[in-house]
DNA sequence: CGAAGAACGTGACTAAAGTCACCTTAATAG
DNA sequence: CTATTAAGGTGACTTTAGTCACGTTCTTCG
């Protein structure tokens, strides 16, 4: 039974450079969760017991107000793991992280990882990597909150979606948006209107041009520069 | 000749479980730098030879706006290191550097670094620990800049001050400010002028009395509560 | 299919933040 | 000690973002 959750240990990041045996423990000591779509998996500021692989799904860590606007920090999707801060670190969990889609979850125990990482270097090196990684993004998102305007911060989003998921087309890049105007709002730190407001206002400005959830970009150049522009 | 140096870099987490020999041959490896006040260390987007030990003085890590303004992401003083990130995945360095006042450091190279991570476990479990802290307070920034007004930014700020090297009084708890309001106004995402003037909406509610640099918080509690309120 | 709920669009308004220009005060270097 | 320069203060204004209210259009599911 544990067996076939080997093959999905190793495609995180965190266990690639470990033996079948050590993730073979690992897999064995493992608990499955499943999330519907939105629900918690975890509240900022809980205590920590473990972290989580995510099988299948996906995730979104954020913060919320007092008056129950989110910002999300990062979103992950399988094969990844999350909450690694806090097992190394051994404080609560950082931000809240509930399901983006319904998800299956490994949790695995502090002490589990903890231990093996002191055995194993590679799993703290690989932690190391996948902080480093995270911490260059979390900078990168304090930048764009604190230095660009919304209509930047929804550029720069487009065009990141469209890097990784776009389809060139003669006419452009082309993107299909699975996220609401409120899940947009979230990534970049504003509200839904505003979002619906910009995305008319980039269309103006020749930037894109939508139809419902579809985008395209006629000009990925042009669009980049606008987004880093002062 | 580096005898001197090795009780400083065992003050820094990162090597505090090493062994006096390992830290020796650092140290031998290592090389001075010295900085000005707001002289430059590195640039965000250079490609990054190492990491660096602040033996006296602070620093701070922020990004630049294409106007020029500037977003700190952290500050650390001595004894810490600085730019681990880009050593352990290997990639640019994240931020701009900059002395705050005139500082000491030493340049290890990446080479040296990642060999001893890879011989002294010790070094990569405490890299994963920096980074774990840093990213949380990463995540706290992110949440802040976006999610709280710059009222709430910088009586947050005052707040931490306090905390840290505030001195108590009948009167509440007092701090010398040692930043410019160019220099809050960079933490807090937001400009000198509306520092100045938010400073003195924070005195005419009450949360604070400040005279030029002395700042008296009369009630910590208050003030708290401000910062976190919705 | 049709009803309910979610998502989207939009006008009108408020409020917060940022900009500009200029003045005053403090710090410090010759 | 005084001349520069850096820092702080302030009024008037613009811009951007956020709020509220409400209508419309999708989705989806009983």
């Amino acid at each position: 039974m544990a067996d076939d959750k080997v093959p999905i240990f190793r495609r995180a990041e965190l266990f690639r450079d470990l033996d079948d045996a050590v993730l073979d423990v690992l897999a064995k000591h493992s608990i499955v969760k499943r999330l519907r779509r939105n629900e918690i998996l975890f509240l900022a500021g809980e205590p920590a017991k473990g972290l989580y692989v995510i099988a299948s799904g996906s995730v979104r860590a954020f913060r919320t107000s007092a008056d129950g606007r989110e910002q999300v920090i990062h979103v992950e999707r399988a094969v990844t793991t999350i909450a690694e801060v806090p097992v190394f670190d051994d404080g609560n969990y950082p931000s809240t992280v509930a399901a983006e889609e319904p998800t299956t979850l490994y949790f695995l125990s502090k002490q589990q990882i903890v231990k093996t990482a002191y055995e194993y270097p590679q799993l703290a090196l690989a932690a190391v990597k996948i902080m480093a990684a995270r911490l260059r993004r979390c900078a990168e998102l304090v930048e764009t909150l604190s230095l660009r305007e919304v209509g930047q911060r929804l550029a720069s989003l487009l065009l990141d979606e469209a890097r990784n998921r776009g389809t060139n087309t003669d006419q452009g890049t082309t993107i299909k948006l699975r996220l609401t105007h409120n899940q947009l709002a979230a990534r970049i730190g504003t509200v839904r209107e505003v979002v619906t407001r910009t995305l008319i206002r980039l269309q103006d400005q020749g930037l894109i041009e939508h139809a419902g959830k579809d985008i395209l970009i006629p000009d990925m150049n042009a669009i980049a520069a606008y987004a880093e522009s002062d």
